[in-house]
DNA sequence: TTGAGATAGTTGCATAAACAACTATTTCAA
DNA sequence: TTGAAATAGTTGTTTATGCAACTATCTCAA
């Protein structure tokens, strides 16, 4: 018998969604309300560049967990918007190297800290300790799933 | 200073998105699997109309946290499957009733058992304890973003 | 009694997701 | 050396999301 079997259709709801989105919305209404006009979907693009610049869209669709269609579309729009930039690989002409541009980086303070309050906003009355358990529990489920991919990064 | 101010980007990542992505995904893979030709979306609306039938669309919004168009529109798409069926309320003419067909009441042994086994794979080597601190912490962060939701409904 | 406000549901628009199928380039082994 | 397989990225299709604006119905207080 399985060791999990006690109200799993319930867990289900807790890991899949419930939480996530109302973070995802809280963050795109603090955006919204600061002025900033992007998706935290394209946020989270900027957050890994601002990580690491010059990334190739296949390390970003390894960093955000997105499929190479997604990254394309959301560099397109990114792109668009002139926040970063395609260029080549020097030696591989495959590879789009990602960069942000003047305007990509001067969103990083702003929308850090705007993250920060609704992180804040978020874990209110939660403890470290819990905390620290909630991210290895939720890594574990995905290295469960994902079994070769890039450890611990997150 | 804030309580969480310790590598709150990175405590985004972790809730928002990447195990419960994990998740889906490997739900969705299994379902298809077995040749149950339906999202997991629409199929988390079928989950909530096993545990109680003639749902309104509304209580369907609130049990599934989502906002009352992509509600119409999963009905409308699990309608055309005929999978449920939409009818008046007697004394409410405003109220849709969503009831399942047979043909609804059809599928969940199958794909509750699928749903058990995934959380299965996704919670190996995760004990109770940790699991029960889980529910309660994203549980509490949904509540701190949305303070007038329904209690404790999961 | 009635009409303003609340509630239930729908439609339109922009964005994003998964998956499959595609092109271009590079790698590597026969 | 060359060509099959691998890798990086793009495009098309279907589905779902959020938000705003809309219609229909109901409630309740002046």
């Amino acid at each position: 018998m399985s060791v999990n079997q006690f109200k799993r259709g319930e867990l289900y709801s807790v890991i899949n969604g419930m939480a996530s989105t109302a973070v995802a919305r809280r963050l795109q209404k603090n955006l919204r309300n600061a002025g900033i006009d992007i998706t935290i979907e394209q946020w989270t693009v900027l957050y890994h560049l601002w990580k690491e610049d010059c990334l190739s869209q296949q390390e970003l669709c390894n960093r955000t967990y997105r499929d190479k269609p997604s990254i394309t579309r959301l560099i397109d729009k990114l792109e668009k918007q002139k926040l970063l930039k395609r260029s080549s690989h020097k030696n591989d002409k495959r590879i789009n190297l990602v960069c942000l541009t003047d305007a990509g980086r001067a969103l990083q303070n702003v929308t850090l800290e705007l993250a920060n309050q609704t992180m804040d906003e978020a874990l209110q009355d939660v403890n470290k300790e819990e905390i620290e358990i909630v991210k290895r529990v939720l890594q574990k489920v995905y290295d469960n799933l994902n079994p070769t991919s890039p450890e611990g990064s997150i």
